[in-house]
DNA sequence: AGACTGGCAGCAATCGATTACACCTGCAAT
DNA sequence: ATTGCAGGTGTAATCGATTGCTGCCAGTCT
């Protein structure tokens, strides 16, 4: 591999040349030439390593999400990618699979490569940002925001979204309506279940906690909490599924033991994937996640432009529907 | 951030022994509790990017994939990621939306970077390996291998597929079964489609090429193909998908059509993503996409740890089967 | 003519960790 | 007592690019 050693010595300059002519710094027209063409000769592709250390920083953003197969997040990150991209950096991924201590540790990668910025959708409310607070390592927290950090933060009106989601099954005629919510750590989970609850009482609904579910933001998990719902003495006849994925458990459960959707009404949040085969007659309310990681995107951006100042909390608003 | 320098002086010892500590060579037992003492002390967390520099590589493998967000390459992903994980890689996931141009940039990125090795789903059969076989940086192909490189590659039996495809909906019926393929570049396309070709004229098809569709493995250019078919002047009564994305746009074009999927067979490559919400009635040739990505990882891995030899290629078998 | 200025190029330090080599100590063999 | 050896530690070079500082030269001003 050429180094810029080599390609000075092809050319006849110092290395301190060649770097302001790869570098666009001032450097006479006539020199300029006769690096590129000793670069382009030599096939010199600067060594990204060498030059991350030292100026101590990299053209790489990472991603934390808490789980790849769930297309939210990868609508997320398609939105990250595509923003990134534009201003030349690279995106790594990485997968948390909703666990805190894989979390930590790929924070610590994240660290030990000195990339330029963190984008995180957080595992838990308890992650622990304090490594990337503490090296002033630009961060941006996306969907669920960790407590106890003054970072940048873009996130939806999740008990906004949950109110709605509750209010238009009511108003599709529903009276006992439910909850299958997330863990109770994620910030997710709790506010849109808080939503749920806040019409439900308002509509004069009573024992509440029997009406909600915690899962796991996975299919299985809603399947499971839907089963115990419909196995409930009193159960509902309608329910709000917080995720994408369990709204899919959920869906299968009912279809499963016989009901129609509209038997029961399912409000869900964030598309289902690929809409074209989904079901039809559930109320969504539309998660624009490659939105959220464009914002995310240009905050961060931002930050790493040497931008300084507070965190900024953005909350996108989501649309709820409902389809036919 | 506290640097090895900082350890070495705190511990009142050299940065050698520090980082001999820290690496496990020979280091007397004192000596290293007062060392591993400083550096928790100290939260001393080794730059990567120094020990990259030094040792010329990493502990990051890139994965390049065409599209993030087809379910089968997250769980392609899924795979490598668990496989390196268990090795101490972290995975770097590049997607290059199926362009040969970004696919370009980014193993430029994966060289600069120094990266151990690259696990990479080809955007084209013609794509560019030179530059990493040239670095004699391991390489793994997946799913789809460029022509023309001594690489190891892993990859399912794609014309037994296809074939196996054409058979199962002739066998439940259907005489005028058609094809709806990839783009021409791409190998997995062509070879599905040869092994749809091969059966058809077996049972005495003619004019193949009016029942072949070339389309962009997304849902809409599925949608679209399917149209065509439908609008052609003697149209199939059934039609092999090659992969899952043109597969759910087909399936929808044809409900939308008014016809059921007994009145028209479908087969289709690679799960329904989410397959609780999916159509029943279609014929599915189950692409083990994880176990795809463990056995390149695997091979990737033997690779780094120092295995020479010619390029290796291994062919996962498909397991067709029809969904009830 | 002499002083000064600005533009450009090179030298060498630097980023942080690894590691070849030198060196020291203590102990065993001669 | 001297030599040899082994195990452990330190010194300093090294990876490749960036950049502060210095120096040179031509052109301008007085």
């Amino acid at each position: 591999m050429a180094t810029i050693q080599d390609v000075a010595a092809h050319a006849g300059v110092s290395t301190a040349t060649v770097s302001r002519v790869m570098n666009g710094a001032k450097v006479s027209e006539d020199l300029a030439v006769l690096v590129r063409h000793s670069a382009s000769e030599l096939k010199f592709v600067p060594n990204r390593t060498a030059r991350s250390l030292r100026r101590q920083n990299s053209e790489v953003i990472a991603l934390i999400i808490p789980d790849i197969e769930n297309p939210f997040f990868t609508s997320l990150a398609r939105g990250v990618e595509d923003r990134a991209q534009e201003a030349g950096f690279s995106v790594v991924l990485c997968n948390t699979d909703e666990d805190v201590v894989k979390e930590e540790r790929y924070i610590g990668v994240a660290i030990a490569e000195n990339v330029a910025g963190v984008i995180l959708a957080a595992a838990s409310s308890r992650s622990d940002l304090s490594r990337l607070v503490a090296q002033r390592r630009p961060v941006v927290a996306v969907d669920r925001v960790p407590h106890g950090y003054d970072v940048d933060a873009v996130t939806f009106s999740d008990a906004d979204g949950g109110a709605e989601a509750a209010t238009s099954l009511f108003d599709r005629g529903y009276t006992r309506v439910g909850c299958i919510t997330g863990p109770e750590d994620v910030e997710t989970a709790r506010l849109r279940e808080e939503g749920w609850r806040r019409v439900a009482a308002e509509r004069g609904l009573e024992g509440l906690d029997e009406l909600v579910r915690f899962a796991d933001y996975r299919v299985n998990g809603g399947a499971q909490a839907m089963k115990e719902l419909l196995d409930s003495p009193e159960p509902p006849d309608a329910v709000v599924v917080t995720n994408n994925l369990m709204g899919i458990g959920a869906v299968q459960t009912l279809l499963a033991a016989g009901l129609s959707l509209q038997q029961f009404g399912v409000a869900v949040f964030g598309d289902f994937p690929f809409a074209p085969l989904a079901p039809t007659g559930v109320s969504v309310v539309h998660l624009p996640a490659r939105q959220l990681g464009v914002t995310a995107a240009d905050l961060l951006l931002k930050r790493i432009g040497g931008e300084t100042g507070p965190g900024r909390r953005v909350v996108l608003k989501n649309e709820p529907f409902h389809r036919e």
